[in-house]
DNA sequence: CTGTTAGCGCATTCAT
DNA sequence: ATGAATGCGCTAACAG
């Protein structure tokens, strides 16, 4: 494989030069531009990365960190990402850590050992201590915001979302609204809850703990609990924290035979694909997951590029309320 | 940030052997062992991947290609991949192309400029001539198969897979069936529609090309086609190329009327959630996913890691239908 | 505009 | 078992 010393001897001149063509570098003058073009070209010269990477201290990749892929809300996440990434000449490398902080930990090693310039932490478990000798300048967090990490963050406003929807089902003549949300280590899940509560206070409608419901993002776990609750006491609506949860809504509604919405209303949260698709369709809130991504991924190179002009920012981007079938 | 010549000088010993500690050799005492540690330690010493990588001419990093990760079939893939990897000690840069060869092209390259030491391609569109010249060994096919790519792959036998769902459509009865497929430029897509004709021609049924709808993989577009074909003529099944195709299907059906799966059946391929969480649930094909991936990913780590003792293999993976409500 | 030279941090001979 | 010295390929002063 030639480097750039076969380059300059082939087009007669030095290696610096070869470099400020490989580099665009503007000094050079078209004649010998052109020579070295013709040598690379006959060579079949190619860059080696490694090399680059290593003298420029920098290796253009940018770590994305994220439960799991496999939910369709953080693959649209990795999209806004990835494309603007690319747009910058960045790559990404990927680490799905299935909420273990572990994980997430052991990859976040790479940006101190230089593998990556940054990270974005799309909603992963993290562990505090790990990640608190880390630069902030050099991660973004997404989708959630954890206090403790000191980083600018990319996010809806979750507490105002979910207060939206439940105002969206009391309007609809809904009284009797059971909240279904994820576990309580995740800040944007109490965010949720808090503007549950706020929505039925407004309202005039009483809150009570007993009718939040903690459970996980997928649709077996509620609509296993649903289908009990929904026989011993009468709610008319639950609103979800996932689309996912919201299809186990609905199941566990369509079960023990409630009427969609009219007996029992459902909202989801995300609006991915199968929020469209399902019979009913699914009410839901629209979070921008691509422009949320793509957010994140432009403050980070950004914050990369030019670390003097580091300002920690908090983005909140708009959701919206798709109303459909199921309330 | 420290470096290995620092360490030297805390712990009184040369770089040699501290790298030697870095990098487990046992030709070290036990007794400078500690003391090299305890300076790493002292002086929070973390190694510098990009020189290390650069020395070692190695990146550890794989390239996952893929048309996109919106796809919970490909996630599922880029999983086992991922999981692997790790395993190994490698990392995943992410390019989905959107089909688009020339996005691929532009990161395949980055295998000769060392950025990444291999790839693998599952199922997305590349340009031939600029994958020729990269070296075979360096890549492995998932998902799907290209002739022309002379590499190793790993897939499931795609025409055994549909001639087992449509022979399946016509024990359960079903005489006048569709099959809807992907376009022609995909491998897979023409074994599928050859394991249709088989099954057709076994089981003694005219096969007509007219029955063959070319379709893309979403939902919407079959969904558009067949709610005018089944007004006009008379189907009782039809072989879908993918789950969300399925889930269109099934809409023209209901859009016209048929009761599924009675007057109208519908199979779908792939096995990803919406086929069992859709309503009626969806019969379909499973593919081992997961196991594709990351019997891809070995494959490709085994032969970057022992170059010499390459051999170019196709890994045929068993499929399974799964029957649900749907056929 | 171009060439000479140093050196990024590390792993690896080759000595001892 | 350890150290001294070399160089991976490239970019970036610096000098001219």
């Amino acid at each position: 494989m030639p480097t750039v010393k076969d380059v300059a001897k082939k087009a007669g001149v030095s290696v610096a030069t070869v470099s400020r063509v490989l580099n665009n570098s503007n000094k050079v003058s078209e004649e010998t531009r052109q020579r070295v073009l013709k040598a690379i070209e006959e060579l079949g010269f190619k860059p080696n990365l490694l090399a680059r990477n290593f003298r420029k201290d920098k290796s253009n990749l940018i770590l994305v960190i994220l439960p799991t892929i496999a939910n369709a809300y953080f693959a649209r996440v990795v999209k806004g990402v990835e494309d603007t990434a690319r747009k910058y000449d960045y790559g990404i490398l990927l680490c799905t850590t299935g909420n273990s902080p572990e994980v997430a930990s052991e990859y976040l090693k790479l940006i101190e050992r230089k593998q990556v310039d940054g990270a974005i932490i799309a909603s992963a478990k993290i562990d505090k201590d790990a990640v608190l000798e880390i630069d902030p300048k050099k991660i973004v967090q997404a989708c959630e915001f954890y206090q403790f990490l000191d980083t600018s963050c990319v996010l809806i406003d979750h507490k105002k979302a979910f207060f939206d929807i439940v105002d969206y089902l009391i309007k609809k003549g809904k009284k009797n609204i059971l909240c279904a949300i994820g576990n309580e280590g995740i800040p944007s899940e109490n965010e949720r809850k808090e503007g549950y509560r706020q929505a039925l206070e407004k309202n005039g409608i009483e809150f009570k703990e007993e009718n939040v419901i903690r459970c996980s993002y997928g649709w077996a776990e509620i609509y296993e609990r649903l289908k009990t609750l929904l026989c011993t006491k009468k709610y008319d609506a639950v609103a979800c924290s996932s689309d996912l949860m919201a299809v186990g809504a609905i199941k566990a509604a369509k079960a023990v035979g409630l009427k969609i919405p009219d007996e029992f209303a459902v909202t989801g949260f995300d609006n991915i694909m199968i929020s469209r698709l399902y019979e009913p369709s699914i009410t839901t809130v629209a979070q921008p997951m691509y422009d949320i991504g793509e957010k994140a991924a432009e403050i980070l190179i950004n914050s990369l590029e030019n670390p003097n002009s580091f300002s920690k920012e908090k983005f909140i981007l708009p959701h919206e309320i798709k109303t459909r079938e199921s309330a």
